[in-house]
RNA sequence: GGUCCGUUCGUCUAGGGGUUAGGACACCAGAUUUUCAUUCUGGUAACACGGGUUCGAUUCCCGUACGGACUACCA
């Protein structure tokens, strides 16, 4: 396959959807394994819904992710301007072209117009109210007007659109890559409109103009864009570009993790994931939206996991980089069926990822989080917290918020435990195992353990006796990482000092 | 409603005319771990339904059901 073009062509109306990120991503390993061009085209041709700071958001949520554009708004590239708006002048000549061959036509209904016509087609029970080629003979356009009526609105400047002329009773084939041939009857499209009162395009003109003119080789886009395919290819028909025509692939959607439906928002908000890759806050609302950058996800856990949600390489291999995402894809091996977004599947990978970094780089993690909440440590104790661990954490906070009692001795302590494990006996052992640490230089886990075992057996005891009594006394909590490990990095003094603490609180 | 698309364990999926229908996540159990977690071992669990075609269908065809997308001067 040769030069491959494809493009991710969001809408600045708001912060990049997960499902997005899953497009980009496909499109950008088509590109990349066949050295080819990834573009980032921002289709702003609706004025009204275009938000700030969306495209921003956009280019950096796509950069976090390590997808990598090529061409386009931010990058710049043979085809600029990437942004439709400022593209704007480019799109009615096609517009025009197309009136002169006979294929669009200029419109002046209005809104009303148009309500009306629906209201009389449901009225007469027709099953689809379009405008299209049984209606428009009966509406205000430039087919029905006589062309010097045309002529006075345009000059007057008459509020208008241009709309497709769909023939009638057609079939339309089209060729999806995931899906194979697509047959579609022209009836059953309306006369779509290309372009609208403000002078821009819709979707549907700027969408073909410009994969067109920017030479792109494969749409690669949702599921949600299949049934207006066969409009996109009557379109490079009418403009006489069908040999150049891109291949499609429409990709199936990503599913809400309950039920049925596309995944949206509301879902992940009530389920408590995130939707979208960095934290985004709505500007009208200012509505704060955690993104999976800031929820601790990894982005090559993401990755991993967003590529496997609708493609898989056909083995059972399961963990892939970046690269060899690149290397194994196909849009052949794209299912066709809707993925259930299973956020317990993207947690396992990022605890993969996480587990596969060093001890060092947990520990910058810890000290990260461990400096923003005022809290001195230097760096070989945190990649020892790092090390014991390590096994133990999902995402790159939960370091911070498993090792705050190596921090912070526990100033209370589990009433039920107490009655039952605690006893003088118990408080003895622990006196005697304090002072001892307190006295043993070059504390390890292994030293405490063997002093433990020594201090409980002249008691007449076992280590497994007080040990879970140790660990509260120590924590405050029931259960943790490694006692004789936590033991070495709080060190003897911290220790004894804690055991002393306990004995104070408790006996009293 | 209409058009289009889809349907293998709870979830992501592999597979494909004859298989003990495979893997992963999740779940459950056992082992290890003094705890929890990890790790290891094992387990529960699926071809939506009905007709064809065929010696044989989960796989191919047709229906049905169910689900989804679309049905704007939104993308």
């Amino acid at each position: 396959m040769d030069n491959v073009r494809v493009r991710f062509a969001p809408s600045p109306t708001g912060a990049l959807h997960i499902g997005g990120v899953r497009t980009a991503l496909y499109n950008y390993l088509l590109a990349r394994k066949h050295g080819g061009t990834m573009i980032l085209r921002i289709e702003d041709t609706d004025q009204t819904r275009y938000v700030p700071g969306a495209e921003e958001y956009i280019i950096e949520s796509l950069a976090w992710a390590g997808i990598q554009i090529d061409e386009g708004v931010g990058k710049g590239g043979p085809h600029a301007p990437y942004r439709q708006s400022e593209r704007k002048p480019l799109y009615k000549q096609y517009a025009e072209k197309l009136i002169a061959d006979g294929n669009a036509y200029y419109a002046f209904d209005t809104e009303a117009e148009l309500e009306a016509m629906r209201e009389r087609l449901k009225a007469a029970g027709d099953s689809n109210q379009q405008y299209g080629s049984q209606t428009r003979m009966q509406m205000n356009n430039s087919l029905t007007l006589s062309a010097q009526a045309v002529k006075e609105k345009l000059e007057a400047g008459v509020g208008y659109v241009i709309r497709l002329k769909v023939p009638a009773n057609q079939e339309i084939r089209l060729t999806d890559l995931i899906r194979g041939e697509v047959v579609v009857n022209s009836s059953q499209i309306d006369d779509k409109v290309l372009m609208k009162s403000d002078g821009m395009p819709t979707y549907h003109l700027a969408n073909v103009v410009d994969d067109y003119l920017m030479k792109i080789s494969h749409v690669i886009r949702g599921e949600e864009w299949l049934p207006s395919a066969p409009l996109h290819v009557l379109l490079y028909e009418f403009l006489g570009w069908k040999s150049a025509m891109p291949r499609f692939a429409h990709l199936p959607l990503l599913l809400r993790p309950d039920g049925n439906g596309k995944l949206s928002k509301r879902d992940a908000d009530r389920m408590g994931f995130p939707i979208f890759p960095l934290t985004w806050t709505d500007p009208a609302t200012h509505e704060v939206a955690k993104g999976y950058k800031e929820s601790g996800y990894l982005p090559e856990a993401l990755l991993n996991f967003l590529a496997f949600l609708g493609w898989n390489p056909g083995t059972e291999k399961e963990i892939f980089s970046l690269q060899e995402l690149i290397d194994e894809f196909t849009i052949e091996r794209i299912g066709k069926a809707g993925a259930k977004f299973d956020i317990q599947k993207a947690q396992w990978y990022n605890q993969h990822y996480l587990r596969a970094k060093s001890n060092a780089e947990l520990a910058a993690y810890l000290l990260t989080d461990l400096k923003n909440a005022n809290v001195t440590c230097d760096e070989a104790k945190a990649q020892k917290i790092a090390a014991c661990l390590r096994e133990r954490i999902t995402f790159p906070n939960d370091l911070f918020l498993q090792s705050k009692f190596f921090f912070e001795a526990p100033v209370q302590f589990d009433e039920q435990m107490i009655s039952k494990k605690w006893n003088a006996e118990v408080a003895a052992v622990l006196a005697a195992y304090g002072k001892e640490l307190q006295s043993a230089s070059g504390l390890t886990a292994e030293s405490a353990k063997a002093i433990l075992d020594a201090t409980t057996a002249q008691h007449s005891m076992k280590a497994g006796q007080v040990l879970q009594v140790l660990r509260m006394v120590l924590t405050g909590q029931g259960a943790g990482p490694d006692l004789m490990m936590s033991i070495e990095i709080m060190g003897g003094a911290e220790v004894a000092q804690r055991i002393e603490f306990a004995i104070r609180t408790i006996t009293k």
